[in-house]
DNA sequence: CGGTATCCTTCTTGATACTG
DNA sequence: CAGTATCAAGAAGGATACCG
């Protein structure tokens, strides 16, 4: 597999470019709180309580410059935005839960208990 | 999920787990050139060109702490040294071939081809 | 409500050089 | 051959405060 540039920036396999727009502390957890319903900045933001706006504010422009959600805002007061995942991010969803699949595993085979 | 610490460090979710033992820009790489036969350190530097010496160092340790391969020195001269993949770790596999084909999805979608 | 800006710290990665 | 050390640059992340 040849080395390629995307945007600026270089990548070596499609693992890294996959990672790219999923990869990060934040991203996955926002992609899951968006399917399980949330479309809110403040909905996330409940969600994800270890989160800091900055860190919800640069991952959702990232998300969605790499097109993996579209932001609608609505013109009220008070002011209402929603988040919704795109085709693109909705194919990354059984990846997720494959990952998490594995966690669950790796932490079972580690004796990490949740309660 | 509630959070739970693991070796001393906070996570939030299993995915988070997992990609603490796969994520970063290296250990998925070297994975996938253990699996392919690389078995020496040398082997990987000439698998993965772009890696510094620093880097396969350091991400060889973590792979070992984690438990993801093994590393057996033979007392010879020259030195020679032998890295295998444990259970643990081909587990991961059909995780990164899943997000391997995800990458490739993307990539088609952007409009990257690689010749 | 839903951001946005600034500053600062910490973690990650890279360059370089040297060793048993 | 297979590391190991040191230094420095850059990216990522957190704290805090303010805005439309």
């Amino acid at each position: 597999m040849k080395e390629f540039i995307y945007d600026n920036k270089i990548y070596y396999s499609p693992i890294e470019f996959a990672m790219a727009h999923i990869g990060g502390t934040w991203k996955i957890p926002i992609l899951l709180c968006l399917r399980k319903g949330s479309t809110r900045y403040g909905d996330l933001k409940k969600a994800i309580p270890h989160i800091s706006d900055k860190m919800l504010f640069t991952q959702l422009r990232e998300l969605e410059d790499k097109e993996m959600l579209t932001r609608q805002s609505f013109l009220e007061k008070p002011p209402r935005v929603e988040y919704q995942l795109t085709e693109k991010a909705k194919k990354a969803l059984p990846v997720i839960d494959q990952m998490n699949t594995y966690g669950i595993f790796l932490m079972k085979e580690m004796g990490v208990f949740t309660e």
